[in-house]
DNA sequence: ATTATTGCAAAGACTTTGCAACTCC
DNA sequence: GGAGTTGCAAAGTCTTTGCAATAAT
């Protein structure tokens, strides 16, 4: 992943550039697995041993608001952090704390059409998220 | 709702019946909304005063464990919990902390044929839940 | 130069733990 | 009576706040 893409991404969402910015989108791309604000600190220490654990939560404040990244929930109340990316869905490990992604444009369609046709009284949906929970049968 | 009931419930899980985890239930199922620890401790204090925090919490997680409730993951990182029911879905609402049940045994089975046909290589699903976002747009 | 961001330490919110006293079966 | 549960207070974990120092445009 190039820094002058994503020091691109903050420019345009007219963010200032920080080294700190960089470095935890640069951890979640990389991490690639949903990573908490912890696992984001240990990932950037390596580098930046300065970082305060503060600053990461307020710059993922900054860009879970201007939707550069993500929330992904979890079970046990622990926030989890992904780049944003094309709409997608969740795998979740019933006996770990693993999440994949799951792209799937045709039941992202699927769903589409299904809710244009049955709407919900008095709501605007504005966006459908699966969480598909179970179990991996081979060795990962 | 029965307190007989209740307490069935308990028996049936071969669980202890203590007024506490009969209170609790009673709690989630009365409020009715998904509520967190808290707001069911504030419920269960008026007729309770004295049930401690920390045994709310024991008796969620047992709960939790034997299937008679379930946790439901916010965006905020609280958990909030809800009597185990039939297989549903959750609508989120974007700008409050609302939280509704969407049942739609159309959509479970559009789901489950779905999914019967178009497997994801060694994964064995167990459960799908929809969080549906969005706005109400009618007082509610 | 101006405005926003960082780091630090302290506080806050929510949840868990340990253990003696107590209850349910 | 014995195993399991409760209440309490203390500790733990994750996250936020306040503010002076610092850095970005």
């Amino acid at each position: 992943m190039k820094i002058t893409e994503i020091t691109q991404w903050l420019t345009d969402k007219k963010l200032k550039v920080t080294p700190q910015r960089v470095a935890i989108l640069e951890a979640i791309i990389c991490l690639n697995n949903h990573p908490t604000a912890d696992a984001i600190v240990e990932y950037i220490r390596d580098k930046n041993p300065n970082i305060a654990v503060a600053t990461v939560y307020k710059v993922l404040d900054v860009l879970v608001e201007n939707g550069l990244i993500h929330k992904v929930k979890t079970e046990i109340g622990l926030m989890r952090y992904e780049a944003a990316s094309e709409n997608h869905h969740h795998i979740y490990c019933s006996d770990s704390d693993r999440i994949d992604d799951y792209f799937d444009e045709e039941l992202n369609q699927l769903l589409d059409s299904y809710f244009r046709n049955k709407r919900i009284p008095g709501f605007d949906i504005e966006n459908i998220k699966l969480q598909i929970i179970g179990k991996y049968n081979t060795n990962h």
